[in-house]
DNA sequence: GAACGAATGCTACCAAAGTAGCATTTCCTG
DNA sequence: CAGGAAATGCTACTTTGGTAGCATTCGTTC
């Protein structure tokens, strides 16, 4: 199928372009879990990649505390795709999920690539569509399913290694920090866990959701 | 300020290079108030730029029927994107809410410009960007603000001519397609209406809402 | 292994939003 | 201008999800 030269992360294709054209100003950056880099104009002047670890992006309400965590980037991820685009400020905030290790690349570099290097693009385009796919999923499955259906539907992403923006993703991730993928509050995420449980679809351990039942929770869901 | 360069319509950065390079295959289509058009591949195939009227992307849950509109599209507006860089199949629905007019491309020669026209690529990545921010800030809306702020805030943007999405965007729809936008029901959308007249913020006449006191509205949201 | 903070678990309560069914009004078309 | 479909308006009810506060467990680090 097709889509696998998709599914390898974009980074590997990336890689050497990188490595002939814009080397030399790209620097390596560490950030500690909990970290909140990327202050001011970082990033309408540099381009990331990330080379491990966690980081995400999320949008939080001022009024209420409540945040919605839009996008985790892990290897091979790319940000601020946005700002690549228009060049304009874009606003969202950044934290580390875990200790990371990113690539930063002088953001008019990778600009030009986009404008001159065809390889670059056959690499980019469909990745900028991924982002694209996986922000008008969040925003339909937020209006469309309940709270339990999105938490269900999240596990089963979970499990599927075809997906690669979602698969493994919860592992060593709090109740807290699921509830804001899913758009709800860690109550509401335990209040389903719990019942979860309760019939044996799943078990769990300290930040580490095991499922027991797949089709148990298919079963829930009607969906597909 | 540069974004003006952004905000007038993409199609008309566009117009000379189609002129020139592939008018040839460019077919222009009418569709009728509540049509569903493009089914099958020819999304696949073809790329949609509209001229005038109103076409909505959506999706349906098929247990209850809800639906959720994804973007409504305009006088300049393109679609569909995704698919244009990526070349898979997109999971949406498509509909005119108004009697239209949009013009067709062959996908593949779009993808040419897009690979070798460095002016359509200067109209069309702030483009692709804008319709990023859209979906983004359609996901964060509905995750963190009560139905109520959304459609304040729907209220709100359908008067700023700055933003060329959603400015007059609700002239002309019913309240069950205003539900759709912002992610509920007719009757929710309509219980908010009405608080909203009696506290002499807005007025209604059919499909058409007006707004009395833009100040009072803003208050509500306690934003920005 | 003691101590601290983070994470999880639980009960109780409240408010917002979705469901249902029907009446009335508007508007479009013949 | 008449008739029918679409849109709006309304009452009543149900469910889900969010809020609050506290107890317990886990796990990391001196």
């Amino acid at each position: 199928m097709p889509e696998q030269q998709i599914e390898l992360h974009p980074f590997q294709a990336l890689e050497p372009v990188v490595q002939n054209e814009i080397s030399r100003y790209t620097k390596r950056l560490f950030f500690k879990k909990g970290e909140t880099p990327f202050s001011g104009d970082e990033l309408l002047r540099y381009f990331y990649i990330v080379l491990s670890g966690k980081i995400k992006s999320y949008q939080l309400n001022l009024d209420n505390g409540k945040e919605q965590t839009i996008f985790v980037y892990r290897e091979g991820d790319m940000f601020d795709t946005i700002i690549l685009l228009d060049g304009q400020v874009h606003d969202v905030m950044y934290e580390a999920l875990e200790d990371s290790e990113v690539m930063q690349l002088p953001i008019e570099e990778v600009r030009e690539l986009l404008r001159t290097n065809e390889a670059f693009n056959r690499m980019f385009f469909p990745y900028l569509a991924q982002q694209m796919r996986h922000m008008e999923e969040l925003a339909t499955d937020l209006s469309l399913y309940s709270t339990s259906e999105r938490l269900i539907k999240l596990l089963l992403q979970n499990l599927d290694p075809n997906n690669r923006l979602k698969y493994n993703l919860i592992q060593g991730l709090s109740n807290t920090e699921i509830a804001k993928l899913i758009g709800t509050v860690r109550h509401v995420v335990e209040r389903h866990l719990k019942a979860l449980k309760a019939d044996g679809s799943i078990e769990t351990k300290s930040k580490n959701v095991q499922i027991l039942d797949a089709t148990k929770l298919l079963d829930k869901l009607k969906l597909f």
